[in-house]
DNA sequence: TTTTCTCTTGCACACATGTGCATTTGTGTA
DNA sequence: TACACAAATGCACATGTGTGCAAGAGAAAA
């Protein structure tokens, strides 16, 4: 029942079998090509017995541009990039790209990169800081369409997707609505993140405005083990004097902060504020109930794909930035109740 | 500075410039062929001056076969999945293939998959339940090899990796060392999962044979939220009779039931033991601090990627079953402090 | 110098498909 | 039946590479 031989059924057999050209047969597999409807259906009945599969490799080789899409993430096992990879990859999959995933954490992510754009990628994807901008450069090179999800770059030459960090911060401060005469605080992290210190600027730009005093502490990286070791340079800026709120900016960060101030006995909201960033999972879990900024990452996913489909089909469309949707979220580690 | 010509250089422009013939460009470029090393030199000079990169496609279908291996997993933004595939994926783009997602949550599965099969790809790596059995037998069909990670198949045709189920209750059952006279409980979960459903009934079995009784709760599937839904069922058992332990088939699933027990004033471990299974980043938070079982996943990849690989090169070579190694991680959710 | 052997190179074919162009088929009308 | 026109089909070429085979080059041995 089970043959040993390997299949290797190409359009000649199912020509054969079918009682056509071999073109019929491909006619039939390329969407929108003229064929009969009749013998569309033959041919494909043919194909179903010999257990036929068109060749991507070949149909590719002669469109001169493959159906894959490179995905550069860094980090993809943080719970944020999980996510927004899940969505992405789910989507691409629904509109006919295969998506192949580049960890930008490897030191080789150069050699990897030029591996890939052997296979004439139709697109990028880049939601990461790591990759170096004259890696990016090369696939303009090759003419192929990148969209860059909250990452600078200085050409003109690519969609973008960004936040609008301006309103990130004064939703931040807006969470916070600190008391006249208080002191704020802000944690960011010494990696570049672009994403990062974009919204921690901004919101100390807004404390600025308002006159409220700023205070600002450096985490190593944005998990949360490095939200446990800035707590101990917290409390001592707290010991010297006191802090109302705190903006984290990134929610795995913020729930190692959490974590360490409660371990010092410092009570969340009552003696001080936590505001986050991303919305993770984890954010809503009972032991944290954390406030946080939350990204409509379907929406980012879906008009990052758009972007790249319209990108691909039409190259003369004007370059654009779209602006991410964000939305406060209010749980248990700000006191204040309004929307 | 920059053209606005697609760059289309091929191995004719390679051979041209350098004075070679074509097939010596194609030989530079292909490992182990037989080339002058003054030759090879010449080319790979030209090579870099025109900027050219070998095609893929036209390698691959050379070869009748590509460099993809596709990687079908489920939930891949729950943790455990999420560091799975980030070390699958970097170790196999570290031994030259180039990895493909397929989510297997989404209906269209068996098309995407049919899709990739036309890519003619080198192999796949299976790490979840939820592909039927029937879809993978297609891969088998045109001899592409497949592994499996802690998923059960029927046929004797692949190489698998799983879990010593019975050495995982065992384990488990010494984490709790139930005092004599007590109950123990075990929660396992409503979704097929071939790896979960194991590791609990032989929890039941190790429990049963040293004569502890044990009660069964499931929770719908294995996340955070059914792990907070399932405890009033758990309460109402312990206020019929009491639970000394309790094995939770999933680290995510037990994170939820500690919080919901919490939620209640339940002390743990002074009131009951919990044990989950996998070593999630979370298990370690200061909030949780969950004792639980440590698959080796880093081995375990490089044991998936190495069979695979072997299977790629050496089709006779006899099918295996790799045991995966496993040890347990007394944290603060258990009150035994031995190893 | 001639012979023999090894290493390198070039030719031409194969891989499996998409598609422009010319030809054939089919359909409705006079 | 003859004609006009649209639709479907087949032919042949193109996509960019790997590799077996035979021929060529170069060196060592006679």
């Amino acid at each position: 029942m089970k043959d040993t031989i390997a299949k290797k059924v190409t359009s000649f057999d199912v020509a054969r079998h079918a009682g056509v050209s071999r073109s019929a047969v491909s006619r039939a597999f390329t969407p929108g090509a003229h064929i009969a409807d009749k013998t569309r259906k033959k041919v494909f009945e043919s194909a179903q017995i010999l257990g036929y599969q068109v060749n991507y490799l070949a149909r590719d080789l002669k469109n001169t541009h493959s159906g894959f899409v490179g995905i550069l993430a860094n980090q993809i096992m943080r719970p944020y990039r999980a996510k927004q990879i899940a969505l992405l990859t789910q989507k691409l999959l629904s509109v006919g790209y295969r998506p192949i995933l580049l960890n930008t954490d490897s030191d080789a992510t150069e050699s990897m990169l030029n591996d890939l754009l052997g296979y004439r990628m139709a697109g990028f994807v880049v939601t990461s800081d790591t990759p170096p901008s004259h890696i990016v450069d090369k696939c303009h090179d090759f003419n192929i369409p990148v969209v860059f999800i909250n990452r600078f770059y200085e050409q003109e030459t690519v969609d973008r997707i960004e936040l609008d960090f301006q309103q990130c911060g004064q939703i931040v401060f807006d969470m916070l609505s600190p008391p006249s005469g208080v002191s704020l605080g802000v944690v960011g992290i010494q990696e570049h993140s672009y994403s990062v210190q974009g919204r921690t600027k901004a919101f100390q730009d807004v404390c600025c405005q308002n006159n409220v005093p700023i205070r600002e502490f450096l985490a190593i990286r944005q998990d949360y083990q490095s939200g446990l070791d800035i707590v101990s340079a917290i409390i001592e800026s707290i010991e010297h004097s006191p802090l109302d709120g705190l903006f984290v900016a990134t929610d795995l960060l913020a729930l190692g902060v959490c974590d360490g101030l409660r371990h010092h006995n410092i009570r969340i909201p009552q003696d001080i504020q936590i505001v986050g960033f991303d919305n993770i999972e984890q954010a809503s879990w009972l032991s944290y109930e954390l406030s946080t900024v939350c990204q409509d990452l379907d929406w980012q996913m879906d008009r990052a794909v758009g972007a790249l489909v319209n990108r691909i089909q039409n190259t003369e469309h004007p370059y654009e930035t779209i602006p991410q949707k964000i939305k406060p979220v209010h749980r248990k580690t700000t006191r204040s109740q309004s929307d």
